[in-house]
DNA sequence: AACAATTATTAAAAATTTTTCATTTTTTAT
DNA sequence: ATAAAAAATGAAAAATTTTTAATAATTGTT
């Protein structure tokens, strides 16, 4: 899980990276706004949580041109403000809720896990370097091409990218993926993952998905 | 496309269900609240047009109750208060817009059709009868099982869904459903419809799919 | 460097899905 | 009622996907 923070209150910003991260979230932080946009725009993250009021670019500006940019990611305002009025703003704007200050670190941690988990349940694609999974179509996009995958190349895809940048082991995708209630003696999954890194390769000339000796693969974006 | 409309004032109400009517959508109005949670829950929409102010039990909370029975229809409030605090509470409650009385119906149709579209983009299902397609899975959904659909089924049915209460031929499906340039010499589209016939009506013991001799098919619900 | 454990590769078998085709049944018009 | 057209059916061929299994290559440890 990818957080990207932009608050210029350096002290706060500190202290939310580092309750994150003992989290298991990994974090980056922006302290103004001209920063945050070329953060946001060059990599994928998986929620931004934005302060309104930063020096220059606001963290509503910010919003109001990440979703011009039709990025669709799940996005947090806070708000020193409790006005009503900037709250209908900022749903205008695009974001999927607010947090007004002062608050608790449980607060945010129930708003970012309730937004989440409406996007994820409405969500129609997920998005990867330059690539894209098509959700419903099972289909890998690329800038050049679209391919479809077939069934179980589709489903490991779709877990590696729910599970990107943590291992995850041959016997967790027999259950997870293949829904089986053992491990087989065979090499399904090796095979699998075969085929699916051949079709990533060609499609984007890349290695997404790396092994990691003793303990399963790791999907890494970069 | 089906419009469940609760409105109170009776005059209001009929002059939209005719408006509707005229633009070739299916219309049911119910004048009060406790008829319209009956109605919404027995039967699928793929909109709800609600009256903030109706007596009783309020368009807002039929809203709210609608989204707490889980029903992800579309949902437009009609209000005659401009006040922002109600559009907060409209959105906190999973309304996906509002409109301000008073309104033209050019701008009701120009506010559906915006949501609508907004709707699809974002849908992870189909629901029909007490069935669901669930698009991400490829599986159907009856209330005694789900099952897998294998790719060209799923498409079928998912065209068929999505143009239900409409004559299909053979020529568009094997354009639109298969992607072909031609339509084909063999029986490809009937030996398919048979297929998922069976499984409709082993999951359903319903016979949605009507041939229409001469014609093509059909996707009937009742 | 050599060994054992792990992973990758290759090819074929098995299972499933998609398509074809011949035949039967149904529908419509005469 | 009958013939012609259209649709449904059954079964097998073709294509694709999934799994298996044998072998090769790689990695980490001693």
């Amino acid at each position: 899980m990818n957080i990207c923070i932009v608050e210029d209150e350096k002290q706060l910003a500190d202290s939310l990276k580092k309750s994150f991260e003992s989290e298991g979230y990994n974090c980056i932080v922006c302290y103004e706004g001209e920063t945050a946009l070329k953060t946001i725009s060059s990599q994928t993250f998986d929620l931004l949580l934005l302060d309104w009021r930063i020096p220059k670019i606001s963290g509503i500006e910010i919003c109001k041109r990440v979703r011009e940019a039709n990025n669709q990611t799940p996005i947090i305002l806070l708000t020193a403000l409790s006005d009503i009025k900037n709250k209908i703003e900022a749903f205008n704007y695009g974001a999927d809720d607010y947090i007004t200050k002062p608050f608790s670190f449980e607060e945010v941690l129930a708003r970012i896990n309730a937004v989440l988990r409406r996007y994820k349940s409405v969500q129609s694609s997920i998005e990867f370097d330059d690539m894209s999974l098509n959700l419903i179509g099972h289909t890998l996009k690329a800038p050049s091409e679209e391919i479809k995958l077939p069934e179980m190349e589709f489903e490991l895809l779709k877990y590696f990218l729910e599970n990107r940048a943590s291992i995850v082991s041959r016997e967790t995708l027999c259950e997870e993926v293949w829904k089986l209630p053992f491990t087989p003696s065979t090499n399904v999954v090796d095979v699998t993952v075969k085929h699916l890194r051949e079709k990533l390769e060609e499609i984007s000339d890349k290695k997404y998905i790396k092994t990691v000796y003793g303990e399963g693969y790791i999907f890494i974006t970069e």
